[in-house]
Formats: C-alpha cells, structure tokens, sequence
DNA sequence: GAGGCGATTGGCT
DNA sequence: GCCAATCGCCTCG
C-alpha cells in the first residue's frame, strides 16, 4: 500500500512514479500504464480557476480520489496531489477480475476494457460515490511498482489549453495504453 | 434563468 | 476520420 505521503507531492512527480502501480477497486483491477498530471497553475486544470462544488475534492487533502463527469456520459478518476493538483487516470493493463470487467463494459476484448479514463472507470465501477474518498482504505487498494518501469511522456490529451505540456507519462511499449506514447521521450 | 462547453467514447462513412 | 450523444458545471445577464 502506498504511504500517504507519497500523494503529498507535485502532480508531476507522483504521475512519474504511478506507472506500474497496482490499482484495485474492491478487488477489481491492474497495473497503472498511463497517466496525466494537472496542476494550480496549469490553465488546463480543473483547479485553475479556484473551488467549486466539482473540483472540490481537488483542494482537499492529497491522497484522495476526484471524480468528475466528463461530456456528460463518462466518469473520470484522479488522484489528489499536494497543492491542489491531480493525476488523471489514463489507462490500465487489466489483470484482476476480468470477468467483472468485461460485464459492466459490454465487451470482452481486453484492449477495450481499461484503455482511456472513461473506461476504466466504467471497468471498475467508479462514480461519483467515489469522489473524495481516500486511496488508502477500501474500496480502493494500491500496490506499489516492482522494479522500474521504462517511461515515456509526451503532451496531454483531448485539452485546448497548455496543449504542448509534456505531463502525460506512460509505460513504453504497453499495449494498453488509450494512444500510442511518443516514439521521443519528452520533458 | 439561459446558453455554451468539455481531461470521451463508439459507431458509421 | 468524422460526428453525435448527453448533462453537470460555470459564466453571464
């Protein structure tokens, strides 16, 4: 289980140091292979222009999970960082309750289970239930990272501004990441 | 109180 | 590759 302190850093670090983690939603879940960090000062965040009853979960305690609707349909997860950035939570490799998965996102392929933050959180039964609630109790269990993952980053996803920061970090060479990583490592 | 928009996804051309 | 679906949140009047 990762220390509360771990989360109790600068979006970008902590994003780095997710890949391979072992994320698991009452026993539902895998390993961490992509994601993007968002911070006070980044005109992309959700933060950015100060608390509201949405971001709240933002400017609490670093540690817990944000939980967003996204175009109205989707849900996505973020893990609370120190001053009132996130991590986005991008992709998955799927490795536990795959079954479960598969039921709740009408398909099997296993590529299309828990590559891209909508359907992750469709994989793992996210809601907005889970908005605020810490990471380190239950439903949520994550595992820290055996070894040391080869990274690659390059500029976040899906956003119109600060579209050219390089805070999207993911495992080289996974298959389940939601897009292809840069050929470069940027940053 | 009304209007516009988004850290996405899936289906169709 | 393009585009609709869908709605809570935020901004402005």
């Amino acid at each position: 289980m990762l220390s509360a302190a771990f989360f109790a850093r600068a979006s970008p670090i902590v994003a780095r140091d997710l890949i391979g983690v072992g994320l698991l939603v009452d026993g539902v879940g895998g390993a961490i292979v992509e994601v993007e960090a968002y911070a006070l000062d980044d005109p992309a965040s959700h933060s950015f222009n100060g608390p509201t009853p949405r971001n709240a979960a933002m400017f609490g305690p670093p540690g817990r999970a944000y939980v967003y609707r996204s175009y109205g349909v989707h849900w996505c997860l973020n893990f609370v960082c120190s001053e009132a950035s996130a991590v986005l939570i991008r992709a998955i490799e799927p490795l536990y309750g795959l079954d479960v998965m598969a039921e709740r996102r009408g398909r099997s392929d296993p590529r299309l289970l828990c590559s891209g933050p909508g359907r992750l959180c469709q994989a793992l039964g996210i809601t907005r239930a889970h908005d605020g609630l810490p990471l380190d109790q239950p439903p949520f269990e994550l595992e820290a990272a055996e070894g040391a993952p080869a990274l690659a980053v390059g500029p976040r996803i899906g956003i119109t501004k600060a579209a050219e920061v390089p805070w999207r970090f993911g495992l080289a060479g996974s298959r389940f990441l939601s897009r292809p990583m840069p050929n470069r490592p940027m940053g």
